[in-house]
DNA sequence: ACCAATGATTGAGG
DNA sequence: CCTCAATCATTGGT
């Protein structure tokens, strides 16, 4: 092209700025594009927003900075290669020797990377030009990042856009690169437009060629967005904006630091929000928010002030968790790409972002599972407009999350302010635990990108009722917020593996499973040092509580006197809900109340409504204060008084003394219809119940009471379960069998992952970890 | 092309 | 610097 056009033009501020609606946003933007894990971008072709361009056209601008001088000097360099050249060369001629062996030229790859580098920065284009058709087509050099964006660079500036996007789509970049990339990427788009058109493009025209164009994957993370902002982003402030519409600063930079969002959009965000929610008639929103815009959090606003919550005082930040009991909308909270729908007697696990806040609160709602066939939260709510709040455990001052102090984190704590970091106490320091970094800030309590832990396996489920199997082909991920996405295949209800994981100051993990009037709820804690999960299932009517860890809480809701409108479904024969959160401490005593109505209408077998009931003497720091807000439910109950609620009649309870702590194996598996298993490896557990051995005999697996430490064992075991599972539902063909199939390892990984802010790092490791576990499985296998 | 949703911007007020 | 109200611009659907 015209050599006239300088780097800089590749996006002035002012084209950017018409480009980019948001460019204020850009530097937040520009962050959070690069971060995500991909998903199938084919689902959605939404690209991301127009870059950032602060590459592009910062160059110039940069020139004068830092790199300035390093850029000056290597462009000045450039001007006489020669010069340049014998520079390097002496200066590293080792290497450059090397290269000199294979190639006519005396440059290291490094060296041209360099020169790259510097003559880009510099923005001098035509040298570069120029020096890059001076260099061999070494292989030295062929992959050499620098190189390619150089000639990418090189090839828009000369207007060769067919060579440019071969380059871009020919190798993965970088996501340093990734800003200025996509801009040459549109840019060229843009252009080419407009020359066939004849004239200018218009914002909705350069927005229409950003959706026919989508960046291709290898400059761009593939994260999914939504109006600009990720779909992780924007529940994160949903989650926030529940509890306090109008977050104090440290919030607001907190929650700029997990979305990747820049405090402005965060700011913007709260802003809108509350203009929006105040006067839904100009723009009725909100609808958004859970998909479900006739209940979400109106109920929220309906009756709570604009004020900000005091989140620290009895109401504890109230988390208002609405499911609708409508049967079509099921709402699935879209993750990653994949936009999965939940047929009608689907069963959902929308977990959101549980912040864990320094303030009393801690909610773990946020997390539902919503479906006609019934709603579980993670084991807070159920049923409509339910406000369940959640006091956090105390947690001891001496906690640690993975590494990080609590006191670092907690340090807003004195200005009442939520941070939303995540401790993850469980394994602490331990050494052993093989991949997760430690130091990394957390992003997401207990959530794993879902791209990491997207599975594509099939998973088998056989499903409760009427003992139809149910495969599920789609991929089950867990998202960072922990959700985890259970395809429903049928009418039947399918169950879900929960255990989403909480960080350990907040409440302990619950997870629901629910099966067409089948409800599991797993869940794990952990006390400092102790990892621990929990499980408790209810099929057909049964209620599985695997274990109890320390600060284990549960939730029971006696159905009886509960109306849960989303919870009963019609379908649904019985259908169990916890809604009472308990507290557990030293004498912990969780107790499922199965309101024998339910489970007895339908039939049940006797051990339909079976609890098991563990008492962990473990002491453990986390205090009482951890209830479900019983307002609407039980007020009488809602004390940290554990509770015991009654048994129903019918109900059959096993208690388990745990002395220890429960492994996630635990509730790893769920049995069919007339079974109850409640596999305890810890010895003192040990015999459980094994109602119907029949089935899958459980997998009992080698249990590690330091499991904690060693995540890759807990792991296993599970694959171990997993297996054992399919094999004894293979010999019963029929059998019914629930599992909480692998994911639930996952879902433990990512709470462990929960301590790590760094993204990348996280799925690198996360990566490693997976890997490790699906080779484990396919050896199992 | 139309429209709704949503992020950003602007100006006023505190 | 923050919030609010109004409004603009982009995005996403149809």
């Amino acid at each position: 092209m015209s050599s006239s056009s300088p780097t800089g033009q590749i996006a002035s501020a002012a084209d950017i700025k018409q480009e980019n609606g948001m460019e204020s946003a850009s530097e937040g933007q520009e962050a959070p594009r690069e971060v995500a894990g991909g998903a199938a971008a084919g689902l959605s072709p939404s690209a991301p927003a127009p870059f950032p361009l602060e590459p592009g056209d910062a160059a110039a601008a940069r020139v004068s900075g830092e790199e300035g001088a390093v850029a000056a000097a290597a462009a000045g360099a450039a001007a006489d290669q020669v010069q340049l050249h014998s520079e390097l060369l002496s200066r590293h001629h080792h290497a450059a020797a090397a290269a000199a062996a294979q190639t006519p030229l005396a440059f290291s790859p490094d060296h041209v990377a360099c020169v790259c580098e510097a003559l880009q920065q510099g923005g001098n284009l035509d040298r570069l030009a120029r020096f890059l058709w001076s260099l061999p087509q070494s292989d030295l050099l062929r992959g050499n990042e620098s190189l390619l964006k150089a000639r990418a660079l090189v090839a828009f500036h000369q207007g060769i856009y067919p060579e440019l996007y071969s380059i871009l789509e020919s190798h993965s970049f970088e996501s340093a690169n990734h800003p200025l990339l996509q801009q040459l990427w549109y840019k060229a788009r843009y252009t080419e437009a407009e020359r066939a058109r004849g004239r200018p493009l218009g914002a909705v025209d350069k927005y229409r060629l950003r959706r026919k164009f989508p960046l291709p994957r290898t400059i761009w993370d593939g994260e999914e967005t939504v109006y600009c902002f990720k779909e992780k982003s924007r529940n994160a402030l949903k989650e926030l904006y529940k509890q306090n519409r109008y977050p104090s600063p440290a919030e607001k930079r907190h929650l700029a630091k997990i979305t990747g969002l820049s405090l402005t959009q965060v700011s913007n965000w709260f802003k809108n929000r509350r203009q929006r929610d105040r006067n839904p008639s100009e723009t009725q929103s909100k609808s958004e928010s859970d998909g479900n815009p006739s209940t979400e959090d109106e109920s929220s606003k309906g009756h709570e002030d604009l004020s900000p919550h005091p989140l620290s005082g009895s109401s504890d930040g109230v988390t208002n968790l609405s499911l609708s009991s409508h049967v079509e909308p099921v709402y699935m909270q879209q993750i990653g790409n994949a936009k999965i729908s939940l047929s009608s007697s689907g069963v959902l696990l929308n977990g959101n972002l549980v912040p864990a806040s320094t303030s009393p609160v801690f909610l773990n709602g946020n997390s539902f599972i919503q479906g006609p066939n019934g709603v579980i939260l993670n084991g807070l709510n159920v049923g409509n407009t339910q406000t369940v709040s959640l006091n956090p455990p105390k947690v001891a001052s001496n906690i640690v999350s993975n590494g990080i102090s609590m006191t670092d984190i907690l340090g807003s704590t004195s200005q009442d302010v939520k941070e939303f970091k995540v401790l993850q106490s469980s394994s602490t320091n331990s050494a052993a635990t093989t991949s997760y970094s430690p130091s990394a800030p957390v992003s997401f309590p207990g959530l794993i990108p879902s791209t990491e832990v997207k599975r594509e396996g099939i998973q088998t489920v056989a499903s409760q009722d009427g003992g139809s199997i149910v495969t599920f082909t789609t991929p089950v991920q867990i998202n960072q917020y922990g959700i985890v996405q259970i395809p429903n295949s049928g009418a039947n209800g399918q169950f879900l593996n929960g255990s989403i994981g909480f960080s350990p100051l907040q409440l302990p993990p619950a997870s629901v499973a629910a099966s067409q009037g089948n409800i599991s709820v797993n869940s794990s804690t952990s006390d400092g040092s102790t990892f621990t999960s929990e499980s408790a299932t209810v099929q057909q009517g049964k209620v599985f509580l695997s274990s109890l860890a320390p600060s284990a809480v549960v939730y029971t809701v006696p159905n009886s006197g509960q109306t849960i409108g989303s919870v009963k479904q019609e379908g649904l024969e019985r259908s169990l809900v916890f809604s009472q959160l308990m507290s557990v401490n030293q004498n912990a005593q969780v107790n499922a109340n199965l309101s024998s109505e339910n489970i007895s209408g339908s039939g049940l077998h006797p051990l339909a409504s079976s609890l098991v009931n563990v008492s962990p003497t473990h002491n453990f720091s986390l205090t009482p204060p951890s209830l479900l807000n019983p307002t609407e439910l039980n007020p009488d109950i809602a004390d940290n008084q554990p509770m015991s609620a009654p048994v129903a009649s019918k109900s059959t309870v096993t208690s388990v003394s745990n002395t220890n702590y429960a492994t996630l194996q635990n509730c790893s598996l769920i049995t069919g219809q007339d079974l109850l298993s409640v596999p305890m490896t810890q010895a003192a557990l040990g015999e459980i119940v094994p109602t119907a051995e029949d089935q899958v005999g459980h997998p009992s697996p080698r249990v590690h009471q330091d499991f904690v430490r060693e995540h890759r064992l807990v792991l296993q075991s599970v694959a171990n379960i997993k297996e054992n599972f399919l094999t004894n539902s293979e010999s019963k063909a029929t059998s019914n069998l629930m599992m909480l199939d692998s994911k639930s390892k996952y879902v433990l990984e990512g709470m462990v992952e929960t301590v790590c802010e760094d993204l990348e790092t996280d799925k690198k490791e996360l990566a490693k970890l997976q890997t490790v576990q699906l080779d484990e499985d396919m050896q199992d296998l």
